[in-house]
DNA sequence: CGGCCTAAGTGCGTTGGCGCACAGACGTCC
DNA sequence: GGACGTCTGTGCGCCAACGCACTTAGGCCG
């Protein structure tokens, strides 16, 4: 039974606890190393992960080998959407892209709790339509924008999923994340690192002003966030009336 | 109520009567013309549609007036799945993208059919699940492929969503999909006839050689018409053994 | 403290796709 | 059948991003 802690998966914290007790015993708090893959394409998923510190990011690998993110998961959501959605599994894959913890639970049950229909339906089916936004902007954002204005998105989304103001992550992992190469982030970090923006070395970067980010990320970063926001607005209204998960 | 006609809608001519037949005294056969818009972001949806001959277009427009396509919707699917998942709207538009027909649904009658829970709720689901995919898909193919790739892939989806080989289209409107400009589109297409995979003329592309274009396509293609197939199959079967929609 | 692995910086030629500006060419409609 | 509007073809110069090859530098570990 998960203990409480101040950062919590606000999937989870917004159940009442009527719903939520039931559920508790089932939930296993576990660590997640970076780089450890959560699911692979076409496997049929064991478990779902409701991240409380940790982010996993899902991407899909092309048959050459590139690679680039799709959408990342953080303490908003959960990781496995396809196993209420009915498809079990998914041609894109879950790897965590920060280090951290996350509550897990076994696929079956997460289906029934799913067909239950009580409130954690709809809090999955409202997450999993902020997640649809956030793939379907990424494509656009992919198309349209530049790399240093999808970069600024991508730290800007990161840096709302963690407590501090310092990511831990390589520019190699940041290229993979954006599906670009090295070379191409080195030269955005360092541009913003010149502007006083950020501050990096070796696999850290520190954000030291986030307005600055904000002014140099495309619209896209401000529509995801409107959007979960949003979706998952009255979750944080009755987590206050309820117990903290 | 609708009647009987060759190319229906997959997803209502996989419920059993029994499902079916309270909901068809609602579903009101419209005509949809090209470029007409379903709707737009932020604004709530009054109605679902799923399309029959129609294909509809779900896409991004950006602050500075580009616009792209994240996913498309023929008569495997329907339009309007922020109803179910409980958002009422999305960021993003739905334009007509084939003229055509569609089963229109008010909004409420399709929460309401969604909620009761049946075959219909798992089909929505695993519906929006291929969806998903397309969209993920669709993300990854802007970021690593190429133009000539992606046109043959947005092709091959059109096709299999159409009766006949031959398409009614402008290089400008597919170029609006793709979001490229559209010389771009003019000379993938001239070098896809010269080749004698496709034949065109004023808002018309013909398709001589489908193989022609898989060769042509990226994986992606594949990847998006092996998952609505995987997803939505035991649909397939249920329709034999109900009634046609 | 020194060595070594890995992260980050740099240069350079290449290229896919963009933006713009026209020149045909088809077909529809009076 | 002629005129006009829309769709298509083509030719630039331009630029972001790529691929590759190599150097510099951090920091961990023995």
């Amino acid at each position: 039974m998960p203990s409480c802690t101040s950062s919590q998966n606000r999937l989870l914290s917004a159940l009442p606890t009527a719903e939520f007790e039931p559920l508790s015993a089932h939930l296993e708090l576990v660590p997640m190393r970076l780089g450890e893959m959560l699911y692979e394409p076409g496997v049929k998923l064991q478990h779902a992960y409701f991240p409380t510190t940790a982010i996993v990011s899902l991407h899909y690998v092309t048959g050459s080998g590139a690679s680039s993110e799709t959408a990342g998961v953080g303490n908003e959501g959960v990781v496995g959407i396809a196993l209420f959605m009915g498809g079990d599994t998914t041609p894109s894959s879950a790897v965590v892209q920060t280090a951290g913890h996350a509550y897990r639970l076994e696929a079956c049950l997460l289906k029934r709790e799913f067909n239950r229909g009580g409130l954690m339906q709809q809090l999955l089916l409202r997450y999993t339509q902020a997640l649809i936004t956030q793939m379907s902007q990424v494509a656009a954002c992919n198309r349209h924008h530049s790399l240093e204005q999808r970069m600024c998105r991508w730290l800007l989304l990161t840096l709302d999923r963690v407590l501090s103001h310092e990511l831990i992550l390589t520019q190699e992992l940041v290229a993979n994340m954006l599906g670009v190469r090295r070379e191409g982030v080195t030269e955005v970090a360092g541009k913003l690192q010149r502007a006083g923006v950020i501050r990096y070395r070796r696999g850290h970067i520190a954000v030291l002003e986030r307005a600055g980010l904000e002014t140099s990320a495309c619209e896209c970063y401000a529509v995801i966030k409107k959007e979960v926001d949003r979706l998952l607005s009255d979750v944080q209204y009755r987590q206050s009336t309820s117990r903290v998960a």
